[in-house]
DNA sequence: ACCTTATGTGTAACCGGTTACTCATTTGAG
DNA sequence: CTCAAATGAGTAACCGGTTACACATAAGGT
């Protein structure tokens, strides 16, 4: 391995010089400099982050913690997270936490032994302990928190208007899926969309999840067919458990969306491709996730930030699930 | 931050028995392990990987390098490889290529700078110089090098049986999609269906691609029924590939599997969900990413590995896109 | 011409661990 | 009882960078 020695070596010239150069800090005259790089260059020389960053108690890796990457929702913010930080020269250690606590608890434990500069979590538990007593910056992303900055969707208004939107098209008889109870965005959705339910004194029914995970999307979606047969309108957690639904539907050889309209939620970039393809409502992931990148940043090089929450807007994609909108 | 030394001192002892207790190295003697074991409970001390990584020259850490994490094939991968390294302790370092060599070489020499001992790739460029020069472990997953360990599923087998399959119920005017004509699995399985095709005489269009990007599947699902508009099968080159034409063909109003059997590769999670739901051939994604950590590991622990190539079955999965098979 | 400031570079301490080496004490074989 | 081997623990060098400090020389103000 090539050492900053080495290269001092060959350009005859101290370590502290070389380090100088390294970093554009301090004076060096304009030869040295030349001499120094040429140095590197015949040498092919890197530094060693984890030397320095020992010296400096900070390397240039954020900690990235999602639910699952298997869900294709998380895989959008974490390119939007990466895409952002790799703008800035950081990179990320990666850890799903299956939505256990225990996992996450040492995933975060050895994000801070790595001496990451910050961590960006989608966690379920964003008022642990683990977090309250971390020293460096936190970003919470798709999900809420009073102790820290977050990046997350709209989800009241989503849920608001993914109710209006299948009560306006026509559908008299609701099923709601609730989506996990401990999650705040998800909880945001459902309340939204149940307040508009009972504004327009539409019937509904509420089927409890209490994951996001694809088996039990299955499986809530055939439960919903048998509790709620006549459902004529879904609104589901999220686009995966949308599809579940929408895939239900069809096997039972019911329509869509003449007999039964369905909308998700996050807009994933399958959901236009099925058939019919889904109405939905979209949150920016990408987005997001490279919001939440760009306020890490922020939290890293200065200390202090104005904007702390940032709420992303949603947006209803018009697609096959949902009939037309009848004329005014 | 809590120290080797704050934890010497508090137990009354030296860091080098803090650090003989901690790896478990050298004569401790029973009562002090013990005195020491409490120190570190009562500083709730981790060792600092960072030096720790700086003097052995290795970290906890390996390298993972992905092309696209939004193609849901590549987060099962991750999983499996998180899942396995996670046993063992060890934390990635991730990076999506997006098929960039300038990219990809850069990923790769910052996963050197922080010391990883490993990197696990999904390149598209497995005979680059920046992998030839590496002197540590690596293993390609879902690639093919003659270079270096892989694991990585049976592309031709896979081809054979779409192409059979689809041939044994029936479709003779066959469009097959090709695929990145530089990634060895994709173009085994073009060639094993390609063979099948010909052997049996059945008349076949080629579709080439060059990604397997979602939005060029979109494309080229529309090129294929503009270019082969009566084809009654296609082999698509992955699942994603195969959604897309399965919702072009829905959308010309074309009858799955009546009019047209489509038959897809990977066998991502959503394949079932969809209507009708996808025939694929299953790839063992998450089996693949988990062997592929084992692999590194053995690399990693012991300097030698008998088996250096592994190559995982691929399988028929059958589900709605293509007809029942006749009787015999 | 003289003193202050700016420029340029090297020496060595430091970051937080690991381990080679040293030394003292115990243990046990003959 | 003697001496080699085993046990137990501390000191300090080392990993590869960064930077405080020291020092020398050049430049600039009066």
């Amino acid at each position: 391995m090539v050492t900053i020695k080495d290269v001092a070596k060959h350009a005859g010239v101290s370590v502290a010089t070389v380090s100088r150069v390294l970093n554009e800090t301090g004076y060096v005259h304009e030869d040295t400099r030349r001499m120094v790089e040429k140095a590197i260059e015949e040498l092919n020389y890197t530094p060693n982050e984890v030397a320095r960053s020992l010296y400096k108690r900070k390397s240039r890796l954020i900690g990235l913690l999602l639910p699952d990457i298997t869900n294709p929702y998380f895989p959008q913010l974490a390119r939007g997270v990466e895409d952002r930080m790799q703008e800035s020269g950081f990179r990320l250690i990666f850890g799903n936490s299956d939505e256990s606590e225990q996992k996450e608890r040492h995933y975060i434990q050895t994000f801070v032994q790595n001496n990451v500069v910050g961590i960006i979590s989608s966690t379920n538990f964003p008022g642990m302990d683990f977090y309250r007593r971390l020293k460096i910056p936190v970003v919470f992303l798709d999900r809420i928190s009073s102790d820290r900055p977050a990046v997350y969707a709209d989800g009241r208004e989503g849920g608001r208007i993914a109710a209006q939107q299948i009560v306006e098209r026509g559908s008299r008889r609701v099923a709601v899926l609730q989506g996990p109870a401990h999650i705040r965005p998800a909880q945001d959705r459902f309340q939204g969309a149940i307040e508009v339910l009972q504004d327009n004194g539409v019937s509904h029914e509420v089927i409890r999840t209490d994951s996001f995970a694809l088996h039990e999307a299955e499986q809530k979606a055939k439960e919903l067919f048998e509790t709620v047969p006549d459902a004529d309108g879904v609104i589901a957690s999220n686009d995966m458990a949308a599809i579940a639904v929408l895939h239900e539907a069809l096997r039972l050889g019911k329509k869509v969306p003449e007999d039964v309209q369905i909308i998700g939620f996050d807009d994933i970039p399958l959901s236009g491709l099925l058939f019919p393809p889904l109405s939905t409502i979209r949150q920016p992931a990408y987005d997001m996730g490279y919001k939440a990148a760009e306020l890490m940043i922020q939290l890293i090089e200065e200390q202090t930030v104005e904007l702390r929450n940032i709420q992303m807007p949603v947006e209803f994609i018009e697609r096959g699930s949902t009939r037309a909108k009848p004329e005014q």
